[in-house]
DNA sequence: GATCTAAACTTCCAAAATGGACTAATTCAC
DNA sequence: GTGAATTAGTCCATTTTGGAAGTTTAGATC
């Protein structure tokens, strides 16, 4: 067996084909758009293949199976909201704390609204225990978790942030933003507000501000 | 047609039996639970009659349908819910303003820790439109809105509250309060906040009205 | 308390959907 | 051109679904 593979490796692997990428790309939006509206197990793999337009089979052929695509798409959306933070707060890492708290916030509540399939997926996924949960909080939510946290310790030492547990301060300010957004729907029909409105979700960003950051930071000595 | 009718009608009906009762309890109590894990769509009818123990058969004798058991499930569970509220409201009315706000904020609270399948059912559901979205909406979730808001502003007009739309305030809190718990599972993985314990739940409830209604009231002119 | 009958339940079935395996055809990188 | 990568087309074992048909249980009536 051993030396078959031996013998197998050093042939030249043949470079991945474009119309696979396109085909790959095609099903990971179309499983990050059905399992974020119906979860995992209430979303059939030809129910995302027929949204991808390809035949479901395919799945197999580049996922492997139906946890593998879940997996690849949650990765993708994840990876490309951390990393958006991470960028957003890179470019104002040389303001002042408060500040930079509310990039964050603003940041925060843009790019949920413009992926409301990434919170959808948070809120599908935290029904019920499961293995993706898992993997979900300890490869992203966990991380972000941790590089937020301290900094909303300092702000609520320098008496921006009320005071109390800190992690449930940030666990607030999230699902404030992310939830809500997520819950675009229901909140549509409930109370009227359209988050479709550019204006609205401003107003929901300084909202979380005024209520979550209202101190002001105490003079330089 | 109608002659017959004239003739059947007035045969006594039977009362409904005892063990009917109770086998509808059943299927109810597993329907909550099962839809509040997989979302309409991925719950099958054979899983809710596995879990309450009776034949799937008797899901069609007892609701008709997937459908119509969902709705009397949710109907249920969010009937409870408004009760407990007003219950609540009811018993502080002849107290001030903040005073009643943070009652409804405690009890909201504890509701929902004692009936997380109320809050996963909205979120599985404001998913994706559907018309058990809209009923839900229309039945359970506007009233207590409508409710709600116009103290909300009161509390605002008051300096407690802070400024801004007040129904953006009120999701606001919605969601920190029921949300979260809701989303317990991921929390605590996250966070390690363990709203399984009593004193975290309280110190929710605080922070919520520590946060959302900061202000004292005026003094009595 | 025996009997009658509607209510409640059980057993079964057929159609459809599901995740996945398997082979043949095709397309494209080399 | 050639052969690996990719896609198309079939197939299968299970699960899910709604419902038909028959059986048991318990309330009503005498």
């Amino acid at each position: 067996m051993n030396s078959e593979r031996a013998i197998v490796e050093p042939k030249a692997a043949r470079k991945q084909q474009q119309r696979s990428v396109v085909t790959q790309q095609k099903l990971l939006d179309a499983a990050t758009q059905a399992f974020s509206e119906n979860g995992f197990k209430g979303t059939s793999t030809r129910d995302i293949a027929d949204r991808a337009g390809v035949h479901h089979p395919l799945i197999t052929y580049h996922f492997k199976n139906k946890s593998q695509l879940w997996r690849a798409a949650a990765d993708r959306i994840f990876r490309e909201f951390n990393a958006s933070l991470l960028k957003a707060m890179d470019e104002v890492s040389k303001m002042d704390p408060k500040a930079r708290a509310e990039t964050f916030i603003r940041t925060y509540v843009r790019y949920a609204f413009s992926q409301p399939a990434l919170h959808k997926i948070i809120l599908q996924e935290s029904s019920h225990p499961s293995d993706r949960l898992d993997w979900l909080v300890e490869t992203h939510l966990k991380p972000l978790y941790e590089m937020v946290v301290g900094q909303l310790t300092k702000l609520q030492a320098l008496g921006v942030s009320p005071p109390g547990d800190p992690a449930l301060l940030y666990n607030m300010i999230r699902v404030s933003a992310g939830g809500l957004l997520a819950l675009g729907l229901e909140v549509k029909g409930t109370s009227g507000i359209n988050f479709e409105e550019e204006a609205k979700r401003d107003e929901l960003a300084e909202m979380i501000i005024r209520t979550f950051l209202p101190g002001d930071l105490p003079p330089r000595p």
